[in-house]
DNA sequence: AACGCAAGAATGTCTTACAATCTTATTGAC
DNA sequence: GTCAATAAGATTGTAAGACATTCTTGCGTT
């Protein structure tokens, strides 16, 4: 009865926390790209010890959000553009994958939220504007990616756009290879949407039953 | 003159010693898949103080190579059925992806590196020999990721690896799907280096330069 | 065998200390 | 004024110690 339903409560570690906090401080901008940041800063402000900044720190190391260099402390890097496009390449390989299984994965009442998701993609695209094109298009993929079967696709992608994300500092050199990524991704996008509804309406009489999960074949 | 050339000899602090030496010895199976790290004897062991030990398991556990549960500790993860399933489709998605940039920008010398790998691969799928399957693919990819012309899908990629590795202590359960897997992949491997090799020899009377990298056409 | 309690082990977090390295400021020579 | 050398200050890397908290194990009772 009880056997699958874990009602403990796990406070949140100051660790966890931590890492958290500034996942979320760098990824917004807080620390301009190149900046290091000075750990005796950091404990006050977070409000916590010297040894639990740097394990939340060697975390965010390891997730590429931040680069410590031995005896100089932690910085956060500016993207080169070769690195930057790099990152583009492959999260824009996982997004097409993600948008191909999602469209056979997909639950309906999801269809509605990823349709709507899409309009406002689009309308921020039209409008040009940089900070909405970026967090449309997060909800948008976020929501393709949550339905995409494969939840490491979708734990990769999220640290590939986190390590994109504060690179909207310098907006204008990343533009031109977003917006071609975006262009693209939306129009493959639309025509699955549409392979999806005609795929549906073809199955309107059949029991809806989301396919089980196994090794992909090709 | 010196300008581009750094002569400056950084010794290796603690910190990656002893994250290098943790993640070799978990991904050569010496602590057995759910099986838990106790700090104070890894200390011991490692010849570190606590500290330095957990600001690297910190690092390893964003790694996924370690999972630290509050309070308990870091433990090597037993991969389920479904999470090994999807690491493998994610990673064969990047696998496919790099054969195809491979092909395109895989120097002269490399090839030959690279038809040789592919034997050695191909003989172990023969002989069914389990670890020889896993090393030589391990080598034959590793040519093509360095060769792919994109070092973050190169890093993911060996991310992955590394996450797999240690569940080879659970052969039986992974075996079909990977030599699944492996086949495909070697199949459509051997038909892209044939396609290399015509297009090779049509350019063989052209001075033969690298395509400089650019956001990828489809 | 099941339950409750105590003891022991281990983790999470903090404080203190110090060596080493880097950065910045100061001084002296030209 | 410029440049080089030196000193001072700031910071990082690592270790040791301390203690609260949580989990695990062992033991006794029913």
């Amino acid at each position: 009865m009880n056997s699958g339903l874990d009602l403990r409560i796990t406070p949140r570690t100051v660790q966890q926390q931590t890492i958290e906090k500034l996942r979320l401080a760098i990824i917004a901008g807080v620390f301009p790209p190149g900046s290091r940041l000075v750990e005796s800063q950091l404990c006050a402000q977070l409000g916590v010890s010297r040894p639990s900044l740097r394990e939340a720190l060697r975390s965010l190391q390891a997730e590429r959000l931040i680069e410590i260099i031995p005896n100089r402390g932690p910085f956060v890097p500016k993207l080169s553009w070769e690195e930057a496009t790099e990152i583009y390449d492959v999260r824009e390989l996982l997004e097409v994958a993600a948008v191909g299984r999602c469209a056979a994965l997909i639950a309906p009442e999801q269809v509605k939220e990823l349709e709507r998701a899409l309009k406002a993609f689009e309308r921020a695209q039209k409008s040009e504007e940089s900070l909405d094109m970026v967090t449309t298009a997060a909800e948008f993929y976020a929501i393709i990616l949550a339905n995409c079967g494969n939840a490491i696709l979708e734990e990769v992608h999220r640290g590939l756009v986190a390590r994109i994300s504060f690179s909207a500092a310098d907006p204008c050199r990343l533009r031109g290879a977003r917006r071609t990524v975006f262009r693209r991704c939306a129009t493959s996008t639309m025509r699955l949407l549409r392979a999806m509804k005609s795929a549906r309406a073809r199955r309107q009489n059949a029991t809806w039953t989301r396919p089980r999960l196994r090794p992909s074949v090709r």
